[in-house]
DNA sequence: TAAACATATGAACATTTGTACATATGTTCA
DNA sequence: TGAACATATGTACAAATGTTCATATGTTTA
């Protein structure tokens, strides 16, 4: 009767924990920080005003989800976006944010909190 | 000395309420079927085999995120997606993991599930 | 109008989730 | 090597979330 004819059962819970990595506002945060440029564990915590073991717990979501990648520089580790496709989801969820708050699509791109310092 | 010129704090807090409504299996389901046609709340509820109050819940949340619209029809209320652009953020989603399992990106659309009965 | 049907809503409950605290691991430098 | 620094991880806990059960609301039809 009615069309069961549904992908796997699977992805949709894949489909549901990789979104759901985006449902959280410190992971938004970090994420949208990172675009900009490259940071340090502390650095972040500093920016986003989280204790350090928050945002390492946070970063280690982002990482099991492919979402950033990260490399040892001394005593520091340094996170960045994994890739450019990560960016284009966020971006897609701002232009609907500045949509329904009837701005600009492009209100909230990264480009218009440039770094100015 | 950090860069902290980032949006208002309300925007990150928006969304993640935003893709927090993609973070449920249940509801990207729903989405997902919805995205073919419209569809009944009883209707849902067979498809996804769910009991008929679980799936009332959650429509309620994805009316209240504007994603789908609905309409009276007799005595059933019929849902569809509020727009074509609300299916492209599950369409990015749906490329990211079909990617990360090896399949070509558009494994998962839709429309190599269609309606065939 | 009363019964049947379709959907929505309130309350309760188990599960999941994000954070803080304490501590472990790993690196640099004196 | 030992102290200082940077990050990661285990545990505990409060808050948020999804489902079920019971019931309310609204529509059709006999």
């Amino acid at each position: 009767m009615y069309n069961n004819d549904l992908p796997p059962e699977e992805i949709f819970y894949d489909l549901a924990d990789f979104f759901k990595v985006f449902g959280d506002p410190s992971r938004i945060k970090m994420l949208y920080s990172l675009y900009k440029k490259e940071l340090a564990v502390g650095e972040l915590a500093d920016i986003l005003d989280m204790n350090q073991s928050a945002v390492s717990h946070q970063l280690r979501i982002l990482r099991q989800s492919d979402l950033v990648k990260f490399r040892r520089d001394g005593k520091a580790i340094i996170y960045s976006l994994d890739d450019e496709h990560v960016f284009s989801v966020l971006e897609q969820g701002l232009r609907h944010i500045a949509h329904k708050n009837g701005l600009e699509e492009d209100a909230y791109e990264p480009q218009n909190y440039a770094e100015r310092s």
